[in-house]
Formats: structure tokens, sequence, C-alpha cells
RNA sequence: GCGGUUGUGGUGAAGUGGUUAACACAGCUGGUUGUGGUCCAGUCAUGCGUGGGUUCGAGUCCCAUCAGUCGCCCCA
């Protein structure tokens, strides 16, 4: 038996590590900026909370993990986060906080079983953001610009906003009804998939690949068409707040998101970077308004997105954007005799204890090969333990950039390490390969 | 859930059914027993995703299965 992770599962390694910690820092320091806060909910919850009775889309009725302990409860681990965290607001009666609206953002595994492919697995992670207790169209756009904002700064280029709206209740209803007018006729013409979208979600006929080509696809009445004078002013708001943090955009009125909650705004955001296959939204999100009170909480409206970690990352990678830090090492401690174990290990402690990152051979491997992974390491500097200098309490210290070596004795280590590593920061700061500065 | 395609050491890969599975990179050891990055030599897959089958003989053919990947569906 060969023990492996799971289809659709991976393990993230050590190497990979930096690329995460680099998007988490940025992250983190964005939404510090916007003054969102951090929540974190259960990994899984009570099946209700996802399923509810009149949601259609695949991810809730098709793709969930769901188990239950003892034929008790049925619990779900989270295929996505806003219905945990809509729930978590209700019943944390957030609604009742002095400021609203709350805003929140997370960043976390999700769990969808679905077919793999490139840019989709069944446990990936998601950053996203929640805002809910306001209905105010400049929040849509300040949801919108921290996610670009941070896409963005992370060096992403080759991007798209896709932007629609899908209206209140009474526009998209009014909408529905007269896209399935619009296609009864030829209906008997379209694919198999859009048949089944005629009766689940019309508006999902929009987006069908197979069909978009058809006469009658073209001619399909538009949302704009449909839309009541509130939500078509609140989506000129949302527009008008776009433009003015110079944020572009496409109105695509094909753009239809999958989950059934959304209301009015909804957005979707693109790599368009052709290493991406088929799966290139990186962030997406929308307004939905009956959420908090299918929890039992008061009519308020919320707002959010949720952005594919993984995907980011293959975008960032497809764009040539280096995310991972080089890892450094202060210094590498070679003991180059059994006898000067235990110095070494003192040694080394010391280095640590005075803040310098150190690392040191435990294989006993030759002088050449610990040199080796000095190199690979890229540590900034060597020290040299060996017989003789026990004899002599002495070590070598030898700074790699420009080769200076000290001897010095064992107890002014810390000393000579730091006049070494600040006259390397030194060059670092001020001056390139051509200096002339003396140091 | 549907269809296509791929699967050989740590990595990239050669390998028209026939003895010991090329080559390159990385690793390790030595030349240089306290000064690396170059060079040279040596070493490194009892095994070809896994399990069956055909055959005198299978990495090569067949079946199943697992996984990756691409597209559909779906979605972040």
């Amino acid at each position: 038996m060969n023990y492996q992770t799971p289809r659709g599962t991976n393990d993230i390694l050590p190497k990979d590590m930096s690329k995460w910690h680099r998007i988490e820092d940025v992250i983190r320091q964005f939404t510090y900026l916007y003054d969102y806060k951090e929540i974190r909910t259960p990994i899984f919850e009570d099946t209700a909370v996802f399923k509810r009775g009149n949601d259609s889309s695949d991810m809730v009725n098709k793709e969930m993990y769901t188990f239950s302990i003892n034929g008790k409860d049925s619990l779900t681990l989270r295929p996505e986060m806003t219905a945990g965290v809509a729930r978590s607001f209700v019943q944390h009666k957030m609604f009742a906080e002095a400021d609203l609206p709350v805003k929140t953002y997370y960043v976390g595994p999700q769990f969808r079983y679905e077919r793999p492919q490139k840019g989709r697995q069944r446990i990936f992670h998601q950053f996203g953001v929640e805002v809910i207790g306001a209905k105010n169209a400049l929040l849509d756009v300040e949801t919108i610009a921290l996610g670009y904002s941070i896409v963005s700064a992370l060096g992403m280029s080759q991007l798209k906003v896709l932007l629609n709206t899908l209206g209140d209740d009474e526009s998209r209803a009014n909408y529905k009804q007269a896209l399935k007018k619009h296609f009864e006729s030829d209906l008997e013409n379209l694919c198999g998939d859009c048949k089944r979208r005629y009766e689940q979600n019309p508006l999902r006929l929009l987006d069908c690949k197979v069909d978009s080509k058809r006469e009658s696809m073209l001619q399909a009445p538009k949302m704009s068409e449909y839309l009541n004078e509130e939500s078509s002013a609140y989506f000129t708001q949302v527009c008008e707040g776009l433009d003015g943090l110079g944020i572009p955009y496409e109105i695509d009125d094909r753009l239809v998101r999958g989950l059934d909650y959304y209301t009015h705004t909804v957005f979707e955001v693109i790599s368009t970077n052709d290493q991406m296959g088929s799966q290139s939204t990186v962030f997406a999100g929308g307004r939905y308004d009956g959420l908090v009170e299918y929890f039992n909480g008061p009519s308020m409206s919320g707002i959010g997105f949720a952005m594919g970690i993984e995907r980011l990352i293959l975008a960032l990678e497809g764009e040539g954007v280096d995310l991972g830090e080089e890892s450094t090492l202060d210094a590498y401690v070679m003991c180059l005799s059994q006898t000067a174990s235990l110095k070494s290990l003192q040694i080394i402690t010391a280095l640590r204890a005075s803040g310098f990152s150190c690392e040191r051979d435990y294989l006993q491997r030759s002088f050449k090969a610990q040199f080796k992974t000095v190199d690979r390491k890229k540590a900034k500097c060597v020290v040299i333990i060996g017989e003789k200098d026990l004899e002599t309490n002495t070590l070598t210290i030898k700074r790699i950039a420009d080769q200076k070596q000290v001897v010095c004795s064992f107890d002014d280590v810390v000393i000579e390490m730091d006049t070494l590593m600040s006259e390397d920061d030194h060059q670092h700061e001020c001056c390139g390969e051509d200096c002339t500065c003396g140091k």
C-alpha cells in the first residue's frame, strides 16, 4: 500500500510555505488598513447551515462532505464561508452592535467533492470578506477595491474585473419570467444542460458555452431591461464608485453567480494569464439580502467575496511573479571533530540567544559537504570550530559575501558576529556592486 | 457525474517483448584528512503508479484500479 494524499488534496510543503506567508501578510496588511477583523468559524457546521431549502447549486446538492456521528447530527465540512459567517453574525447578535456594518475576513480551508482539475481541488483555501449590516453601494465598491488592491499589491496585473447586477427580488423575478418566456419556443433545441437550467435557474442559461452562439441566446432579453428604478440606481452608484477609484471593470450582463443568495451587485475577477486553464476566477462575490434573515436574524444585507488562494498562486506564478522570499541563515556552524561537538553546541546556542538564525551539521559530513550546505542555505557567515581550536579557545568566523575571516575567542563570538553582520548590512543599504564607500 | 490523455530513482527524461533499465541534473564519497562554488573519479532504481492476465520471457501487449492532467459540468 502506497500512502498518499486523498484525491484532490495536497500537502503544502515547507519549500512552498513562503508564498503562503507572503500572501497572508498582504491580506493582513490590507484588511488592517480597511478595518476588517478576522473571524474563525468551525470547519464543519450543521448541514442545514449550508443546505437551505431553495438552493439549486451543485455545490450544495452534490459536492458536500456530509457525515453524521452515532446517527444523530448531520454535519458538513464547509464548502464556503458566507453561510457560516452569516450564521455566526446572528448567533452572536452582531446585528445589535453599535457600529454597523460588521466587517469580517477569513482565511481557511474549504471542502468540495468535485472532480479535481488545475485550479480546482477538493480541499482548497479561501481568503474572503463578509460585510454585514449595511446596504450601501459604497460598500460594494470598497469590497471590490479591497480584493483588487490585494491582488495588485502581490503583483498580479493580467486581470479583468467583471461586474453585473442581478437586481432586487422583484426585478430578478420579472427577468427570470422573461427569460423563460423567451426560451420557451427554442427549448427543444437547447443543450441538455440548458434544459435543466431552464427549470432550475433560468439565469444560468446565460453562461452556457454550448449554446452561446444560438440566435435565441443572442436575442435573449437583458437584465438591465428589467431592473426597477431602485435596482438600477444602486448599480449606477456602484459603477460610479469604481470609476471614482480608477478601478477598471467590464459590465458583463451574462455574469450570473452560482450561489442562489446573491442579489444586486455580483462580480468576478479573472486572471487573463494563459496558463490558468479553465478555472480562471481568482476572486468573486456579490451582495446577498436574504441570508441573515434565513438564520433568523433581522433583515440585513451583506456583501462579500471569496478568493481562491491556490488559484491566486497559479495566476501569480503564471505571470512570473516571484513570491518566495529568499530564505537565509545568519550563520552555519561547522564542527569538524567529535570532541568539539559540545563546544559547537554551546556556540550555536549563544548565537541563537543573541538573535542570529543558525544551523549546523548533524550527519558528520565532510568539510566540503558542509560548505556546500552553506551555499545552498545562503548562510551569511560560517563559524568553524575544530580540534585545534579547543586547545587555543578560538574559532573562525568567515563572512561569505567578501570572504572576510576573523579568528576570535569563544567568548567573543557574539560580538564578532555582530560586527561582521552590521558591516554586511551597511553594504546592502548604502551601495550596490560598485561600492565606493570603502566598506 | 461525463469524455480525452499521461504515469520509468529526489528531478528531467531515454527505452520497436529478449541478457546487468541509457543519459543529464541533484545527492553522497574521494582527489584537496581546516576553507565551498570549478574540474576529475567513484557511487546512487532487486525496479518502471498499483493489482491481475497473456508469453519461454513484460517497463514495453491486455484488463482492472489509483493518481495527475486537459475539456465539459460546477465554481474560488
